[in-house]
RNA sequence: GGGCAGUUAGCUCAGCGGGAGAGCGCCCGCCUCACACGCGGGAGGUCACUGGUUCGAAUCCAGUACUGCCCA
């Protein structure tokens, strides 16, 4: 199995399989220790950067981030080989909530918590954990070959990158764009803190939806309202209706009562009303509903809140309500609005409502004093930046999706009441607020105990990681970034929050390129997740089938769309592993090596294979330009298993190629497969007598020559012949070697010896007798079996081959008889269908002579 | 409610204006001196539906039906 590797790191015996357990660990230390990921902030090399988007500390390798990193490490490797200097940057992310909940989960094992330790104690507490389990990641992200700047790992709670953020976040202030206040925020009752709007997602909920009539003061009447949250309308402030709703017209401007509460609350008239929805009137509850709150600031309303940041009910909701949960409350109201007379109606309704992302509790609208970005100023260079195309989207839908959201920010609430995160530097005595990095001078002043959404620091991610706001020689040398690769979920959380801050503090666009990968789904198209049992992952297939494979895999898997898991393609690209090994074995074996000067194609075959060689890099570099990925493992697929294995390698073996040429375009295949395979490409490389140094630092692909339309000819129809001599004698139960006569009536007669060992034919003068014709694009040929042709099925075969030629000129004929084809359909077209008619005509003229003959002979 | 994407061979997906492709699976035959994680040969699709544009549509446009995602 293992090839016990010798004293230079090879292994001794290049078995026919190739083992990546064994060999990867070899070549992550290679390239490591050779020097060949250093970074020269000084060198003179064009700079190409991307920064990797960090994972969370606590985070394991999933196999978003397994695709991820490959598409990066493709594009950084390929950089590297072309000479650039290039910097994956590197590092992690404190992941506030994240990081905070796995620690709280470790103190609740050994039954204790964070309010127990105190902050401080938990702190420490959370750093020992970073420094036992923080690497995992990073040692995942090495065994799948990803080459990043390992030796200049940064984490966000780093003290410079802390430096930076709260210097961020004092000069957002001073400019205006950070303020304080009481607004509406999306509580987590699970986590005890707000959160952002991109940290709510919508679930969709059967709740009891109740009809409660509200009189009207002046006794008219009454309004009946409807709600599935009855616990709130003892926060409501008035009763809103669609100004062109004809039922309630005339009580607009009037007042009703809140029933239980007493509380005159007024009618007023709104355009967010829907009147088509329950009753057409709706109960504005400004402390519990974002709705509710924009019309409140529309009219003027006051807002009472009636839940509290502890998920209980407030004083405010009354002595009979106070201290209840919402749900208790809701019943209790509901019983006591039917004892009251006041229940309409009480039936199911099935909705969308805010979930927290985080603790995945129900998220509770409430009004918070809270730190808020007021994020419009900023938005407006982000915008421009996209529009005018200095960051340019793949797939480019995903612009308008940017811009849709960066036209219509929304203040983004910053401060979370956990522990763990850049501490917010503002500080308080009595009213006094303070904004800066110390405390200002005198007793008693107290910092804010809330920390940063993480998103704010990530937000600095591609400067605050070179060093900023120092002038570094790396942020000289490596901003801005050329790609950003990332998920689709974190569009506006992360990327446009780095456009808008990276416009702001470097006054540049922080990458020119977005590059939005593809989901990866389960098997049966559920979304990967641990919790639903779906996950895979990468850890297990890297120890199954080798990085190069898992890596192969994702990319053949990427698209511009979600995908599905596919084992298969993973299993694709062990094969090819497999391919490239065995096929590096045999042109050892057929005495390739490679020399010091130039090779150039001897052979037609040669001169065949480095015409394919070289559609296949321009191929590559087309697909890499255009994030491609698919369409690059794909080509390379085809290029060693289609061509180069099972043709060219099979001409070599025939004598018909040179294995100096051989081995030349070994080389520049496996320059080309590199970035993609890195393993296998090296430790074949390395069987190859006369390679230098490693493929991580060889030199682009090279084609060894331009297309060659004469060589490209002639083997396309030598692998028509062969192939339709191997049908041939498939077909009939010949036996592998069938050792037919075949005369060609065509140009291009292949080889004898070739024709030997491809098809197992013999080639002969002049057209045997009693020979079957089997046509080809370019002639025909004449093939007689050694035992002689069945007459019945060869005249059957005959008169098929004539239909289809029928079916194929009747075809040709109908569109050339199409003036408006003729007229209006490109030239060369029209040329072509002329030609098909003609060699159809002619084959069939043929066919029919051949016919005649052998019902003629047969007498 | 608004928007975006998808619907192509049994499965997973490419192709995106000139005669339907890949991988896997399936059938037949091969231990051919690089590779049985292999080699050779084959079968298998009215390209969701309806209309339109065009000499020509899987490919462009409009609509319908499902599916998924995003925003409200």
């Amino acid at each position: 199995m293992t090839q016990g590797a010798p004293a230079d790191g090879r292994p001794a015996d290049a078995g026919a399989r190739f083992v990546p357990a064994e060999a990867e660990p070899r070549w992550i230390a290679a390239w490591q220790d050779s020097g060949a990921l250093d970074v020269d902030p000084a060198s003179d090399a064009p700079g190409f950067t991307i920064a990797i988007p960090p994972p969370n500390v606590t985070g394991a390798l999933h196999m978003g981030h397994a695709l991820n990193n490959t598409i990066q490490d493709v594009l950084i490797r390929r950089r590297r080989m072309a000479g650039d200097e290039v910097k994956w940057i590197f590092g992690t992310d404190h992941a506030g909530i994240a990081t905070q909940k796995k620690v709280e989960e470790q103190l609740a094992a050994e039954g204790t918590d964070r309010w127990q330790l105190g902050r401080e104690r938990f702190l420490e507490r959370v750093w020992e954990w970073k420094e036992t389990y923080g690497g995992r990641i990073t040692r995942q992200l090495r065994s799948l070959g990803c080459t990043l700047d390992y030796a200049d790992e940064r984490f966000t709670m780093d003290e410079a990158y802390a430096a930076a953020v709260q210097r961020v976040f004092c000069d957002l202030h001073a400019k205006g764009h950070i303020f304080r206040g009481d607004y509406l925020v999306n509580w987590d009752p699970g986590l005890g803190t707000a959160i952002s709007d991109l940290e709510v997602e919508m679930r969709e909920v059967t709740d009891a939806m109740v009809e409660i009539a509200y009189p009207l003061s002046d006794g008219g009447g009454e309004l009946v309202v409807a709600t599935v949250r009855p616990e709130t309308m003892l926060g409501d402030t008035a009763v809103a209706v669609s100004p062109d709703d004809d039922r309630y017209r005339d009580m607009i401007g009037r007042t009703c009562t809140l029933p239980l509460v007493g509380r005159e609350i007024p009618i007023v008239a709104d355009e967010a009303v829907d009147p088509e929805f329950g009753t057409g009137a709706l109960k504005v509850t400004p402390a519990h509903s974002g709705d509710d709150f924009e019309i409140a600031q529309r009219h003027d309303l006051p807002a009472v809140s009636v839940i509290g940041e502890d998920g209980r009910m407030t004083a405010e909701a009354g002595e009979a309500y106070a201290g209840l949960t919402p749900e208790e409350c809701a019943r209790k109201v509901v019983e006591d609005l039917g004892a009251a007379g006041v229940l309409r109606s009480e039936r199911e309704y099935t909705h969308e409502v805010p979930f927290s992302h985080r603790s995945g509790e129900r998220v509770q609208p409430l009004i918070s004093l809270q730190w808020f970005a007021d994020m419009e100023a900023l938005a407006e260079p982000a915008i421009a930046a996209v529009r005018d195309g200095r960051v340019r989207f793949t797939p480019e839908r995903f612009t308008d999706v940017y811009l849709a959201w960066m036209e219509n920010i929304r203040p983004w609430c910053l401060s979370r009441h956990l522990w763990w995160g850049h501490r917010l530097p503002v500080w308080y005595r009595g009213d006094e607020v303070h904004v800066g990095l110390d405390a200002p001078e005198g007793e008693g002043w107290e910092q804010d105990p809330d920390v940063l959404d993480t998103w704010f620091s990530s937000a600095l991610w591609p400067f605050a990681t070179l060093g900023w706001p120092e002038r570094t020689d790396q942020l000289a040398a490596f901003y801005p970034t050329q790609v950003l690769s990332t998920a689709r979920d974190i569009i506006f959380l992360w990327v446009a929050r780095m456009v808008m801050m990276g416009l702001e503090y470097m006054d540049d666009v922080p990458f020119s390129d977005v590059y939005i990968h593809s989901v990866v789904q389960a098997p049966d198209g559920r979304r990967m997740s641990k919790s639903l049992g779906t996950g895979i992952d990468p850890e297990e297939l890297i120890a199954q089938h080798g990085a190069d494979a898992l890596r192969f895999g994702l990319l053949m898997m990427s698209s511009t769309q979600d995908v599905r898991f596919s084992h298969d393609r993973i299993a694709q690209g062990r094969q090819l592993v497999t391919k490239l090994w065995n096929a590096g074995r045999l042109v050892v074996e057929r005495g390739g090596a490679l020399g010091d000067g130039e090779v150039a194609p001897q052979t037609e075959a040669d001169r065949w294979m480095a015409s394919r060689l070289t559609a296949a890099i321009n191929d590559a570099d087309e697909a890499v330009g255009g994030f491609r990925f698919s369409q690059l493992a794909d080509g390379i697929y085809h290029l060693v298993f289609d061509e180069y294995c099972d043709w060219y390698l099979e001409l070599l073996k025939a004598g018909q190629a040179t294995p100096e040429v051989a081995a030349a375009l070994l080389e520049q295949i496996l320059a080309l497969l590199g970035p993609v395979m890195p393993f296998v490409a090296e430790e074949v490389w390395a069987q190859l007598p006369g390679a230098q140094g490693m493929v991580i630092r060889h030199a682009p692909p090279r084609p060894l020559g331009g297309r060659d339309p004469e060589a490209e000819q002639a083997v396309e129809r030598l692998k028509e012949t062969v192939t339709a001599l191997r049908s041939y004698a498939s077909e009939r139960g010949l036996p592998r070697r069938s050792g037919v006569s075949v005369w060609i009536d065509g140009p291009d007669t292949p080889e004898a010896d070739t024709l030997r060992a491809l098809a197992g034919a013999e080639a002969v003068d002049a057209p045997p007798e009693g020979a079957s014709v089997v046509g080809l694009s370019f002639g025909r040929m004449h093939v007689a079996p050694a035992g002689g042709i069945d007459r019945e099925a060869e005249i059957a075969r005959l008169q098929a081959g004539i239909d289809q030629a029928d079916s194929e000129i009747s075809r040709a004929e109908r569109q050339l008889g199409n003036e408006r084809f003729v007229e209006r359909a490109p030239a060369e077209l029209v040329e072509q269908e002329r030609a098909k008619l003609t060699r159809y005509t002619d084959e069939r003229a043929a066919l029919v002579a051949e016919l005649a003959a052998l019902r003629g002979g047969g007498q």
